[in-house]
RNA sequence: GGGUCGCUAGCUCAACGGUAGAGCUGCGGACUUUUAAUCCGUAGGUUCCGGGUUCGAGCCCCGGGCGACCCA
């Protein structure tokens, strides 16, 4: 047993809950007993325990834990509102009757909001009608040293992500969330699973990054004295996958790109990617849309969303799908194909208002532009077909048009919410392209792509045809809930104090 | 990257350049049916950090930190 030792300059109220423990040790009471006997889940109690009457006795004994949320203390009757890690409270009354005297000083002495208290006794309703557990025995099940913050002022936003256990403990949404994302992410994987697709893992360190446009994070093995890369995609890996006769191969797991956060970037963001060979990118739209009704339906139970603010999406049905180079030019007033100049493009997009780095290629105006005049008109999901060549080196180009690729981006809600290729199979071309982008990166194009002969070699022994996707996880939740990316992700990354 | 706004008690927020306050929380007291319990009393501060102006700075000026929003 340990004393606290003194530490004079805390808060008030924190050298009095050490001081509360110190009194609880000295009373051979453990402020964090090993363990308390629990026989029954707040749930479990509240489940068998339906519609009572006011002022029941059920003769039922049950033993319970949760956290302290509120305290009603009357002379020789105390109310606490008992919360567990699922959101479901109960009242516990801790009376002279019931637990005598001593014990009740004690609980009125030692017991402060947020403390994780033990109860026994028998299940009641109070005259109010409220479903209660009238203690017989009460004990200390963890003693909480640092004062909670009110619970009827929303805590400030930064003070939620900084101290998400803070925010998991007073606001049960926040708890929705933490659990919501794990539906999610157990539908995609059943869905993943049901179509024979196997999950496999990839490497996060990386010795050469690629599989997307965006800058690394950069770190050194100390034992190999070798400077490695998080990974920014696991595409190269998967594709060695499925040359290797993995056909149907998915992956759920971290990406890290070196770049800023906003309401819908995470430096650190989950994704599932997945490829199949023998399916081309209509074949992959399909699937992609399925994926996600899928896992509507098994959050919400059906396909039409509420978000957070009370506006409703409707996710069913088929998705419309709109051509990227004919909806610019139906924007902009004027017929923009691959062959259009790079003058041409550069004065709509000056039009526009937005400012042109002089490293963006032809394709990457003709994108801006879409994003600036056609994406924010978007009223439901939309499927965006046949991006720029010069913007996709990992695309095969397409079958029929000049100077697009087989690409898809899926905009849901005006947002980006998954891409879908035919993957470039052919060595050769996967080689110049390679080598085209090398050169940009030569010319200072940090989010260039580097050339990846072993990637290549393994496209050398022939890579079936096939599909790929990714898509964001945490935006799917966004999609799913209206909340900003930094509450769907429970730990997001934020500056130290 | 640019602009605007914010940072004060454990939490949420006030305070004309002139003694830093409120609610909740806490502490002491009353109360055996409360529901944000109520009632009486009471304590609690490096005003984000560092400079400067001033008789005097939470407030004005300069620099820095963290955050929010808007723009790029």
């Amino acid at each position: 047993m340990t004393e606290a030792p003194d530490e004079p300059d805390l808060p008030e109220q924190m050298r009095i809950r050490r001081a509360k423990r110190d009194r609880l040790l000295a009373s051979g009471h453990d402020p964090y007993p090993v363990t308390v006997p629990v026989s029954h889940t707040i749930a479990q109690v509240r489940a068998s325990h339906p519609d009572l009457d006011p002022d029941t006795q059920t003769g039922d004994v049950v033993g319970i834990a949760g956290r302290v949320i509120f305290s009603r203390n009357t002379g020789k009757l105390c109310f606490a509102t008992l919360r567990s890690g699922d959101g479901t409270e109960i009242q516990a009354m801790i009376s002279f009757a019931g637990v005598g005297e001593e014990s009740l000083e004690s609980w009125k002495d030692l017991v402060d909001l947020g403390d994780t208290v033990f109860v026994r006794g028998e299940v009641i309703t109070s005259k109010r009608g409220e479903l209660s557990v009238m203690a017989d025995q009460w004990l200390m099940a963890a003693k909480a040293l640092r004062p909670l913050p009110v619970a009827h002022k929303p805590m400030t936003e930064e003070a939620r992500v900084r101290q998400r256990y803070v925010d998991l403990i007073m606001r049960p949404d926040a708890q929705r969330m933490a659990r919501l994302r794990v539906d999610v992410v157990a539908a995609l994987r059943q869905s993943m699973s049901a179509r024979g697709f196997l999950e496999i893992e990839t490497p996060m360190l990386q010795t050469m990054h690629g599989g997307a446009a965006a800058r690394p994070f950069v770190t050194h093995s100390n034992a190999f004295d070798l400077e490695l890369y998080l990974r920014i995609a696991p595409e190269l890996f998967l594709k060695r996958a499925v040359v290797g006769g993995l056909e149907r191969v998915f992956e759920i797991n971290r990406n890290f790109r070196n770049e800023g956060s906003d309401s819908s970037h995470s430096p650190e963001f989950a994704m599932l990617e997945y490829y199949q060979a023998y399916a081309d990118y209509r074949d992959m739209a399909r699937t992609t849309r399925e994926l996600i009704q899928e896992s509507a339906r098994a959050v919400t139970g059906g396909l039409v969303v509420t978000h957070a603010d009370g506006s409703v999406h409707d996710l069913s049905g088929e998705w419309p799908q709109i051509d990227l180079y004919d909806s610019t030019s139906t924007a902009v007033g004027q017929q923009i194909t691959p062959g259009t100049s790079r003058d041409e493009l550069v004065a709509l997009c000056e039009k526009a208002g937005i400012s042109v780095a002089p490293t963006w290629v032809p394709g990457k105006l003709v994108e801006e532009l879409f994003e600036h005049y056609v994406s924010p008109t978007f009223t439901g999901p939309t499927f965006v077909m046949d991006f720029p060549i010069d913007t996709s080196p990992l695309t095969r180009a397409h079958r029929t048009k000049d100077g697009v690729v087989e690409k898809w981006d899926l905009y849901i809600d005006g947002v980006e919410q998954a891409t879908g290729y035919s993957e470039l199979v052919d060595p050769v071309i996967q080689r110049e392209r390679l080598i085209e982008q090398a050169a940009l990166g030569a010319q200072g194009d940090h989010e260039a792509m580097r050339l990846d002969e072993d990637f290549l070699r393994a496209l050398e022994h022939g890579m079936p045809p096939s599909g790929g996707v990714g898509m964001g996880i945490d935006r799917l939740l966004m999609t799913l809930t209206g909340l900003g990316i930094r509450e769907t992700i429970l730990f997001p990354l934020v500056k130290p104090e």
